[in-house]
DNA sequence: AAAAATCCTTGATCTAAGTCAAACGGCCAC
DNA sequence: GTGGCCGTTTGACTTAGATCAAGGATTTTT
């Protein structure tokens, strides 16, 4: 949460997030084509969120741990353009958007917050961008571990051990990769002593290497 | 322009956008690594921007025209993180952001505004995550031309002629796709008589074949 | 505990798009 | 005008990853 309040603004901020959801693994906390009301904060579990078209074509479009906000992208059109699916039981908390709006009005601390988390994505998406269109299977992978347990050791989990909490399609989809490949991938990684890989557990190994593979300029 | 506001609150809004700046073809309105200070709104011309990694690899993440705004990478680190380029002699209102931050606390129209602009560019990236993960050449190439002629004709030009601001290399950049496949898909689609093409110059003769093409379900 | 349903892995083959190479056509500078 | 430089096109060939197929491992359901 941002820094810089008071205890009394501290009061008013809780007002937002006041209620609480609940979400099963597999639920969906919003569907393509929902009103959108809220953004959702998450306080534990892990999410989804994909988009698909009428051919049936999937695209995970991000994979969403505590702390992350999801419900961005309601905010244009007043309804959800994506699904999100809980990956494991999940609770978030509900901040109504008219709320969200209303406070950063009043507290430019808040209103700077909420900017830079959508500039994030953007800047997220803009690295995504570049992971399809312009790098290789063992690249993408590389960048997508790297990035994951960098992501869990700022909340305080292990930097070289993690638990999938996606499915080996997911990360295809998400990487623009079928699961042949991804399976693949893993199996390479695991052969060059780079990952230990026990089905949803990895550890890794050799994380240089991983940055290697992700970005070779980096050691000269 | 938003709506809602009365001629006080116009003169308000002008000064927000009291600036403006010229930029010649093929020059940097910004670049990767440039302080944040404030957003773009385009007047005149046409701008792409990309993202280039050490290794040489560049991804072009989006074309922008007038009335778009750019610059909203910026605003999460206080740095840019792309580059905008001028792709014709461009001109844009310079909206520092401190400016547009203090309206909106002032302005709910505004404010609402800023954040649909946000979430729209969300939205449309995750647009391009699903073409770049999931489709095919020929589609992802007549997603683009419906795209950039659907924005040309909401500004008033036609809807079935265009003259491309960017190289093959830009939009072969944008789709993933390398100056080649780029170039063939031209010449396929202009021998299947979809498109007309001479040089920059495109004409759609058939519009309904390209959408079938970017999304035959709608078509049954 | 058995059955069913997923999920994952691995091998063999195929193909869309990439790479390499060459030539052409505008366009700008001189 | 003409010479050089991009940007573009087209052809021949290669390849990374997709597809097809089958079997094995785990989890969920009954």
């Amino acid at each position: 949460m941002p820094v810089g309040f008071n205890p009394d603004d501290m009061q008013k901020l809780d007002e937002v997030v006041a209620t609480r959801r609940r979400v099963k693994r597999g639920g969906l906390l919003f569907s393509n084509g929902d009103p959108f009301t809220s953004l959702y904060a998450i306080r534990t579990g892990f999410f989804k969120t994909c988009i698909s078209r009428e051919d049936g074509r999937e695209q995970v479009t991000g994979f969403q741990m505590a702390g992350e906000i999801i419900g961005l992208d309601g905010i244009v059109s007043d309804y959800h353009s994506c699904n999100a699916v809980a990956l494991e039981d999940a609770e978030v908390c509900v901040m109504p958007f008219a709320n969200v709006e209303e406070l950063s009005r009043e507290f430019p601390v808040l209103q700077r917050h909420v900017h830079k988390i959508m500039s994030r994505e953007i800047v997220r998406e803009n690295g995504v961008m570049m992971l399809l269109g312009n790098m290789r299977a063992e690249e993408r992978f590389a960048a997508f571990l790297l990035n994951l347990v960098q992501r869990l050791h700022a909340r305080g989990f292990s930097q070289s051990e993690l638990v999938l909490r996606m499915t080996r399609e997911e990360i295809g989809s998400y990487l623009g990769l079928k699961v042949e490949t991804v399976s693949r991938t893993f199996s390479k990684f695991s052969e060059d002593g780079i990952i230990e890989v026990k089905q949803r557990y990895v550890r890794i190994l050799d994380p240089d290497a991983l940055k290697k593979i992700f970005n070779p300029q980096t050691f000269y």
